[in-house]
DNA sequence: TTGAATTCCTGACGTTTCGTCAAAAAAATA
DNA sequence: TATTTTTTTGACGAAACGTCAGGAATTCAA
């Protein structure tokens, strides 16, 4: 509708330069190792014009992992639309989730520094409402398979139980399990050598204790992982 | 065996000083509200006497954590002896994680906060270790009941799975589960209104998928937890 | 086109906090 | 009590944050 100048573009594309810039600079150097000056220097830019777009460092890492937090939401659509039954369709998202934190490791340690109370209260309202929406799109793909399940017969959940309630549990198991595999002494002491097959039979279990057919112990859901893996991302990891 | 002096004695009491000061501070103003003037200035005494005992801040904040992470090796030995089967029991360690959560509030945060890499990254590979024995102390407790299912005969487990990744598996659907409570924006878009109940439910669930008798579909596991909290750990909450 | 008005950019600056270290004070030892 | 050792002190340099007055660039209007 309304046109940009040229100036205007300028800006608007700065954005995400400082972005792109922030992110390597996350990646490579954390939380302490990520700073203004640099990312100022990084674009050849003064450090006030940063300020323009992002009233301080933590706003930068929200924006980084609303960012990432899209490219979730594309995979989760992309699995949610696999074929065959709810049940396999919701491995199919554990298979997202899964390919998700491997294809792009800063986010998770993104959500970790969001997660400490000190640090997200230095951001905007604004953004930190963002994040939660895009959490809670892919927490609404998710629930939509549950009701499916339902609907199809495979399901029958309790009163006390909602379907988003099913997907907290998935969520919580992953969430869980993603963060505890970071800390591969813990793991190793723990003699588990592949911390992403845990997750994934947990999460199934889970699932089977909620009687939800087909059950993991009647059906080969590694097998499904593979396929998911094959036909729907064969561009990741 | 040695005695010592009276400055000895004043300086290995410092140590805890430091900490107790530290925690209030945490717990009042973050991560980044606790700051090393702050401490010293609070204790009246030099910032370079507290770097005597701490290297930086952030060992400051993983030696909190060991601290309370004590506090919960205790309160899983309590609980690990409850009376019953060993599912049962397992409930029990259970309610003691969540008794632990809200008994010590300030622990989960210290938690996130050294879950970031370029945090823990400043502080020494030795406390780092003593935490994670801390944390294994916990799991070992955990494991020995899954043994005693086992052994009792109320559970079989496949060849691919040992009781330590189901001890993963409940503490990552915990862990997790602790996590995203704490953003009360999604737990209620979700309609959670009880995050702790949803917890345990998954745990739960999670067991039964695994077929742990007694199922929480034949037992009445919130009994349990009432039960385990008159009388194991009547003086918390 | 040009001059005024507006918007944007700059980088020096004040502030905070970190962690250090030489010198002073206190304690231990002889 | 004198000397040595240990501990404490707090001023200091460094790093990073976020701001803002003034200068540069852009837009607008005639």
């Amino acid at each position: 509708m309304t046109t940009l100048t040229p100036k205007q573009q300028e800006i608007h594309q700065r954005r995400h330069q400082v972005l792109a810039i922030a992110r390597e600079l996350f990646r490579r150097r954390g939380y302490l190792g990520l700073n203004m000056d640099r990312i100022a220097a990084a674009m050849g830019v003064a450090k006030g014009t940063i300020y323009q777009h992002f009233k301080n460092k933590e706003e930068v890492i929200l924006a980084l992992a609303v960012e990432t937090l899209e490219k979730r939401i594309a995979m989760f659509e992309r699995a949610a639309v696999h074929r065959g039954r709810p049940r396999v369709r919701m491995a199919a998202i554990g298979c997202a989730a899964e390919l998700f934190v491997v294809n792009f490791p800063d986010h998770f340690e993104l959500e970790k520094v969001l997660s400490c109370q000190s640090i997200i209260e230095k951001t905007s309202e604004n953004l930190q409402k963002k994040k939660t929406g895009a959490e809670l799109k892919c927490i609404s793909l998710a629930a939509g398979i549950v009701r499916d399940g339902i609907a199809a017969g495979d399901l029958e959940l309790p009163d006390t139980i909602s379907p988003d309630q099913i997907v907290f549990g998935l969520w919580s198991a992953s969430y869980g399990g993603y963060s505890i595999m970071e800390n591969r002494q813990t793991l190793a002491q723990m003699g588990i050598a592949n911390g992403f097959q845990t997750v994934r039979d947990m999460n199934n279990r889970l699932l089977d204790g909620f009687g939800w057919r087909p059950l993991s112990t009647r059906h080969d859901f590694d097998a499904v992982y593979a396929q998911v893996r094959r036909e729907i991302f064969h561009d990741f990891q």
